[in-house]
DNA sequence: AAAAAAT
C-alpha cells in the first residue's frame, strides 16, 4: 500500500528550490554539541581500527569550517595571489555577501514542513530566515548564468514550457533570445536588486572560438557563485538540495539527428565509438561535444547512464589530437589532458573508454590512482603520455614528488564533479587544478550537478556553458523505485531472499563491515556474492567488481564506493540494505541500474522509524516510490526479487 | 560513514 503518495499537485517544488532540509532532528542535535570534541569518541586503543587520538586538533577544526571562516580565508588566499593566476581577486566581499543576506531572508517556501521541530537555535547560520526559498527571483546566482533560458523553475511547470525551451533556442541564433527574457521572467525584471551584477550582454559573450578564450578576468559573474553557501551541508551532515544549476536544456528529439561526425569528431573516433556501442550520440553528447571542441568551459548534467563519459571523453581526445596535429609525440612529453574521478574503479572504467578512443588516433593514456605500486605509473609518465586519468590522491602525490608535470594540461575534466567538491575532495582537487596550465579548459560533469561546484567554478571556469537534457529527470527514467518497511530482526532473512534470484544484483551497505558481513551471509546461504569496499586491497576490489561484470557472481555487496559512475551492463536490481543519507546518494546508487534505457528496480529497506526521513529524501530526489510493509515470507519479496521477468514482458 | 596517498 503506497504510503507516501500524495496528490501530485501538492508536492512542493523540489530540488529547484534552495532549501536546506535537515535529515532528522535527532541526528542533528546529537551532532551539534558546542564542544567540537563531543562527537563520538572512537577507540582509545591505537591498534584498533576506530582509534582516535584524544587531542584531535586538526580534524575537528577542519570539519567545523563554516562560511565565515572560509570567507575570511578567501580574502587572504596566498595561493591565488602568489600563484601563476593573474586574475584579480573576487568582488566577493562587497558585492555578493551583503546581497545574500538580503535575498535569503525571503522565506516561506513550500517545503517548510520538512524541517518541523528542528531545534534550530543551535544551528549557527542556517536558520529559517536565512534560507533562500522559492523566491528565486532574488537568488543571487542568476547573475552568473551564462544562458538565459534556463529551467530554473520547478519541474511541475515543465509541461507547459518545453516548446519554449528548445524551440526558440537554436544555438547558433542567439539574437532572438533576449525577447524571451522579459516575457518569461517578469518577476526577475521587477525584482529590484541594487546589487545585482548585470550579466554581459549576450552579444558580447565570447564566440565559441578557442583562440580567443577569455581570460579569467571577469569577476562579476563569479561573485554570484560565491554568494551561495558552499558545502556547509556536509560539514553538518545534513542532506541539502543545493540550488539547481541553470542549464541550457537540450532537446533530445532535436539533437538525435546529428552524427558524431557532424559534431566534429574525426573518422577514427567515430569508428571506435561505433565499436563501443555508440553509433549515434546520446542527447548529452550531442549537447556538449561541440562546445568542448570549441574550447569552452562546460558544466553538464545528464542523468545516470546517459553517456557522460563519451560526452567529455570523445571531444577531449579530439581536442588533444588537434592541438598536437603534426607535432611529434616525444619521449617524456608532458600530459595534455587530465580526467579525475572520485574512485579508482571509476577512473579505470573511464580509461577503458577514453583509452580506446585515444589509441585509435595514436594518443596514450595512463591511469594514476592509489592502492597500487607507483612504479608502473611513473614509468609510463616518463615515456610520455597524453591523457592522465585518475584519482586525486595519487595524482597529487606524484605531482609533489615531481614525477607528474601538469603544466601543459590544457583540458581538465572532473567526473562526478559535485562529489569532487565535497569535504575531503575539494581541496586536493583545487590544488591539482592549480597545477594545470593557466588557461586550461575545465569540464565538470555529474548526474547531480548543482551549485555545490561553485567553489571550483568560481576559481577555475570562464563563462561556462551549462547543459542538461530537457525532460531528463530521474523519475522519468526506466527505474522502478520501491521502499519496503521491515522489522529490523527480519532484515537478514529478507535480504537473503531478495538476492536469491537470477539477475545481477547490487546491494548497498552503509559501512565496509556490513558490506563484508552481508556478502558472507549470502555466501553461506548458497548465493555466491562478493564485496566491494575500501577495506579490500585494490586487487580484490578490481577482481570482485570484475566478477560481477563477467557474471561469475550475481551479487555484489558494496559501500558507496560503487555508488557513482560504475557501469555494469545488466544490473536489474539495486537493493539498499541501508538507506542512503543523502538524496544524491540515492540517485547515484539507483543509477547503477536502468542504464541506457534498460529497466531496473531499486528496493530500499528501511525500518518503521525511518519512514518519514525516507519520504523526505525521496522528495528531494524527486522520486515516487510506494512504501510497503513487508514481513518474512510475504509474496512481495518474491515479486520484487523476480520482478524483471514480469517487467520485460510488460 | 565512505572515499582519496602512503606511512
Amino acid at each position: 500500500m503506497p504510503q507516501n503518495k500524495k496528490p501530485a499537485g501538492t508536492r512542493p517544488a523540489k530540488n529547484f528550490d534552495p532549501k536546506y532540509a535537515p535529515k532528522t532532528s535527532y541526528q542533528d542535535r546529537k551532532r551539534r554539541p558546542d564542544a567540537v570534541g563531543a562527537t563520538k569518541p572512537g577507540s582509545k586503543s591505537p591498534s584498533h581500527r576506530g582509534y582516535r587520538a584524544q587531542s584531535e586538533d586538526t580534524a575537528p577544526t577542519k570539519r567545523r569550517w563554516n562560511a565565515d571562516e572560509r570567507a575570511a580565508r578567501e580574502g587572504t588566499r596566498p595561493a591565488r595571489e602568489a600563484g601563476s593566476y593573474d586574475r584579480p581577486r573576487r568582488s566577493f566581499d562587497q558585492d555578493a555577501a551583503p546581497r545574500r543576506g538580503a535575498s535569503e531572508r525571503s522565506s516561506g517556501g513550500p517545503r517548510r514542513d520538512f524541517a518541523p521541530r528542528q531545534d534550530r537555535s543551535d544551528r549557527p547560520r542556517r536558520d529559517f530566515n536565512d534560507r533562500p526559498r522559492q523566491d528565486r527571483d532574488d537568488r543571487p546566482h542568476q547573475g552568473f548564468a551564462p544562458r538565459r533560458d534556463f529551467n530554473d523553475r520547478p519541474r511541475q511547470d515543465r509541461d507547459d514550457r518545453p516548446r519554449r525551451d528548445f524551440n526558440d533556442r537554436p544555438r547558433q541564433d542567439r539574437d532572438d533570445r533576449p525577447r524571451r527574457e522579459s516575457n518569461d521572467r517578469p518577476r526577475r525584471e521587477s525584482a529590484s536588486r541594487p546589487n545585482f551584477t548585470p550579466r554581459p550582454d549576450r552579444n558580447d559573450r565570447p564566440r565559441r572560438d578557442s583562440s580567443d578564450r577569455p581570460r579569467r578576468t571577469d569577476t562579476g559573474n563569479r561573485s554570484d557563485w560565491n554568494a551561495q553557501p558552499k558545502s556547509k551541508a556536509h560539514e553538518d551532515h545534513i542532506d541539502v538540495v543545493h540550488e539547481r544549476l541553470q542549464a541550457e536544456a537540450v532537446d533530445a528529439t532535436i539533437t538525435t539527428g546529428e552524427s558524431f561526425g557532424d559534431l566534429g569528431l574525426g573518422q577514427n573516433l567515430v569508428r571506435v565509438l561505433n565499436d563501443l556501442g555508440a553509433p549515434h550520440p546520446f542527447p548529452i553528447q550531442a549537447a556538449t561535444i561541440k562546445p568542448i571542441l570549441d574550447g569552452r568551459d562546460v558544466l553538464a548534467r545528464g542523468r545516470t547512464g546517459s553517456g557522460k563519459t563519451i560526452a567529455f571523453g570523445a571531444p577531449l581526445v579530439e581536442s588533444v589530437l588537434r592541438a598536437q596535429a603534426g607535432a611529434k609525440r616525444d619521449f617524456g612529453r608532458k600530459p595534455r589532458a587530465l580526467i579525475m574521478a572520485p574512485t579508482r574503479e571509476l577512473a579505470l572504467q573511464i580509461d577503458r573508454t577514453v583509452q580506446a578512443l585515444a589509441r585509435s588516433v595514436g594518443l596514450f593514456t595512463t591511469q594514476i590512482y592509489g592502492g597500487v605500486p607507483q612504479a608502473r605509473q611513473v614509468g609510463a609518465l616518463r615515456k610520455g603520455v597524453d591523457i592522465i586519468i585518475g584519482t586525486p590522491g595519487r595524482i597529487e602525490d606524484l605531482v609533489n614528488q615531481g614525477k607528474l608535470d601538469l603544466s601543459e594540461v590544457s583540458i581538465a575534466v572532473l567526473d562526478e564533479a559535485d562529489h569532487m567538491c565535497e569535504l575531503g575532495f575539494l581541496e586536493p582537487v583545487q590544488r591539482i587544478l592549480r597545477h594545470t596550465a593557466d588557461s586550461s579548459q575545465k569540464l565538470l560533469f555529474s548526474a547531480t550537478l548543482d551549485r555545490e561546484v561553485a567553489a571550483l567554478v568560481d576559481e577555475f571556469l570562464v563563462e561556462p556553458a551549462v547543459y542538461e537534457v530537457a525532460g531528463e529527470d530521474q523519475d522519468s527514467g526506466t527505474i522502478d523505485h520501491r521502499v519496503i518497511v521491515i522489522d529490523h530482526r527480519d532484515k537478514a532473512e529478507i535480504l537473503t531472499s531478495l538476492v536469491d534470484r537470477d539477475g545481477k544484483t547490487l546491494v548497498f551497505a552503509r559501512t565496509r563491515a556490513y558490506a563484508e558481513m552481508l556478502a558472507e551471509q549470502f555466501d553461506e546461504a548458497g548465493i555466491s556474492a562478493v564485496a566491494l569496499h575500501g577495506d579490500l586491497n585494490q586487487a580484490k576490489r578490481t577482481r570482485n567488481l570484475q566478477r560481477l561484470t563477467s557474471g561469475r557472481v550475481n551479487v555484489l555487496v558494496a559501500t558507496d564506493v560503487a555508488a557513482r559512475g560504475i557501469h555494469v551492463d545488466d544490473i536489474d536490481l539495486v537493493i539498499q540494505a541501508d538507506p542512503p543519507d543523502e538524496y544524491k546518494t540515492y540517485l547515484h546508487r539507483s543509477g547503477r541500474t536502468g542504464r541506457a534505457g534498460r529497466l531496473g528496480t531499486v528496493v530500499t529497506i528501511i525500518t518503521r522509524q525511518r519512514r518519514r526521513r525516507m519520504t523526505e529524501m525521496l522528495d528531494r530526489a524527486e522520486i515516487e516510490a510506494p512504501f510497503d510493509d513487508v514481513r518474512i515470507g510475504d509474496d512481495l519479496i518474491e515479486e520484487l526479487s523476480g520482478r524483471q521477468l514480469a517487467n520485460v514482458t510488460a
